[in-house]
DNA sequence: CTTATTTGCACAATCGATGGTGCAAAGACT
DNA sequence: AGTCTTTGCACCATCGATTGTGCAAATAAG
């Protein structure tokens, strides 16, 4: 830790100095010298000063007198985990090159959490609220719409602001037909065979499952309900369905539309758990792309939603002045077994610092 | 997107309503009434009117007055890692438990962005900064220091302030060592079979091939400069290295130690393209842990870092007043190939928001 | 040289919460 | 009844930046 007593230079550090008034040097630092008729002179002088004494503004003066404080929420339901980790990273990219400030959140999908983080988000005035993946996204729009404040939902759909989410239905249809097609003709999936595990009681698991269904019926002419196993978002709980009919059957369905990566956990920690198991005749499909998932030694097809259409489409919608709530659909993609797909890093330079130890 | 034009209740409409002062709505509302001798029924008044009118401080006013923020910041290269994304959401549980709010950004590893993006938080009179992962932890500190804020380094140490890092030697050591004997004694590594690819001119690579070196040599009887490849923290640099390699050997080394699991996806990368390649003697060790990844078709041994222990000691750290600049080691965990660990998203209750549609 | 205009900037109110200070009213005490 | 103490609260300056307004000095127009 280290904290010496010095203090930040302020406008009136700067109008001493200058001998300018404080408003002559806000609006020369704030760009708004022009429109104040302030000579160039004058500008560059104080400019100057302020270089040399490393002034910036306060951000907290700055948004209590202008009621905004540059700074752009987002709200998730985890920070640890793929999707939800490279929604923030582009998330961050795009509220940069606004020239604002990202402040990324996370509520662990409790409905309670999510309006309180939203409430505190609001106490620093923050100018838009990004809501993504919330249980309750109309909860938190109540919590918004009472201070005013523009929001938007993604990935989990709300009814009262617009919203921008994958498109769930197709993502299972194709994700569901990926899987049945990976089997050989001669020894073909039959409906008992195909099961889906994990998702709860949101429109996304409702519309993936219902993706499933539809094409287990055309594909495979049955859908039986059994084989719809909504577990919820935590490993554990789909370790233990996977153990509970492994314990059952004797082995693992045949194939496994497996719903988000955390359940993907589950299913490994179900494999830890039975190292003599060869899992040989088994076809996994995952709505979540992870490269070493992709690699695994069984076929894992997977999804990868459109992460960075997701955000950019958001950022479109939220800055309409009167959008309707509607649902906004992004196409997600289909990650055959064995692929290394390249993300937001691959953008960044690998630069390195010169030091000294070589 | 939505926004009414509402505005947000103050302390000077509370005081109107209560016919208080704006000083006794304050003081009621932030503890600090009994200290100022105000009645309980006033008390009382004052919070249930405050309640019924959904108040909260304008956390910006607060700021400016008392030039905190409760606002935590915590620096990272990237979110979209599993280590740095569980580092964040760690460190956010630990910074709301002392009831003030993270926020969490990300500079890309660059020296010149890190500057200025600690800047941008202490814009915002952010109360303290967490550097994790910095390329330049002490150009960051100068910030820093001008700005009189309480910093700490994490993951890669500063010279200026205390860090908490991962015992890297260690983990390279006892890394390098499963690796070795993870191959059977009748078909026993050779000192020129076992590379390092990844890692840049860091405190950690530094460290982890230190241990890396020792114990090949101690083990092996040999530690040739050549096995070492410290290319970077980019999948496709380490990819195009190890390519590089299989084009002059015709193979891939029987032993891998990655440095990092962002350069284990350029292996993924590398071997997407060699299809046909089954990669049978071949051993991984990973400075990361990724349960995927532990479960790939050959042997991977991974280390797991101690996210829970490092933010926890750093905390502990960056609040004593005049802590020396050392650093603080955590120690590392070795992870057998497949092991499917426990992250701090297990500790969150799967709760469910009971709908209509079932 | 006088009256308009324009230029260049200073003044002061404001955003909302905080906390030092002061002062009346109520109660205690003689 | 008169003084002293305590209680309960209001008043006001303050944090730093923004912004509407006003007013001299400089320049242009007549």
């Amino acid at each position: 830790m280290a904290n010496s007593g010095k203090k930040k230079a302020t406008i009136y550090d700067l109008s001493v100095l200058s001998g300018s008034s404080p408003s002559t040097v806000s609006a020369v630092l704030n760009g708004t010298w022009r429109k104040r008729r302030i000579k160039e002179s004058t500008a560059e002088f104080i400019r100057s000063l302020a270089e040399t004494h490393q002034y910036t503004a306060n951000r907290q003066a700055r948004g209590l007198r202008s009621s905004r404080s540059g700074l752009v929420g987002l709200l998730l339901p985890v920070h640890d985990n793929r999707y939800f980790s490279s929604l923030a990273q582009t998330f961050e990219a795009h509220v940069r090159s606004k020239g604002q400030c990202p402040i990324v959140v996370s509520a662990s999908r409790d409905p309670e959490e999510e309006r309180k983080t939203a409430a505190t988000l609001i106490s620093y005035s923050i100018d838009e609220l990004f809501i993504c993946g919330a249980t309750d996204p109309d909860g938190v729009h109540e919590v918004c719409e009472a201070a005013g404040l523009k929001h938007i939902n993604i990935d989990l759909p709300g009814t009262k602001v617009p919203s921008v989410i994958s498109d769930n239905f197709e993502g299972g249809r194709i994700l569901t037909e990926a899987i049945i097609r990976h089997f050989p003709t001669d020894r073909p999936l039959g409906p008992n065979d195909l099961y889906l595990f994990g998702g709860r009681n949101d429109h996304a698991s409702h519309e993936r499952i219902r993706g499933f269904r539809a094409v287990k019926k055309e594909l495979l002419g049955g859908d039986p309900d059994e084989c719809i196993q909504p577990t919820g978002y935590a490993a554990n709980n789909a370790r233990k369905a996977f153990e509970a009919f492994y314990a059952r059957c004797g082995k693992l369905p045949r194939g496994l539309f497996v719903n988000s990566s955390i359940n993907f956990e589950g299913l490994l920690r179900f494999m830890a758990e039975h190292p003599h198991d060869n899992f040989t005749d088994l076809v996994v499909g995952c709505y979540d792309y992870d490269p070493f998932a992709s690699f695994l030694p069984f076929p894992v097809i997977m999804i990868r939603q459109d992460v960075e259409g997701m955000i950019a489409k958001a950022f479109e919608v939220i800055e309409q002045p009167r959008a309707a709530p509607r649902i906004h659909l992004v196409e997600p993609e289909l990650v055959p077994p064995r692929t290394a797909l390249t993300g937001p890093l691959d953008a960044l330079k690998d630069i390195d610092l010169p030091r000294g130890k070589p």
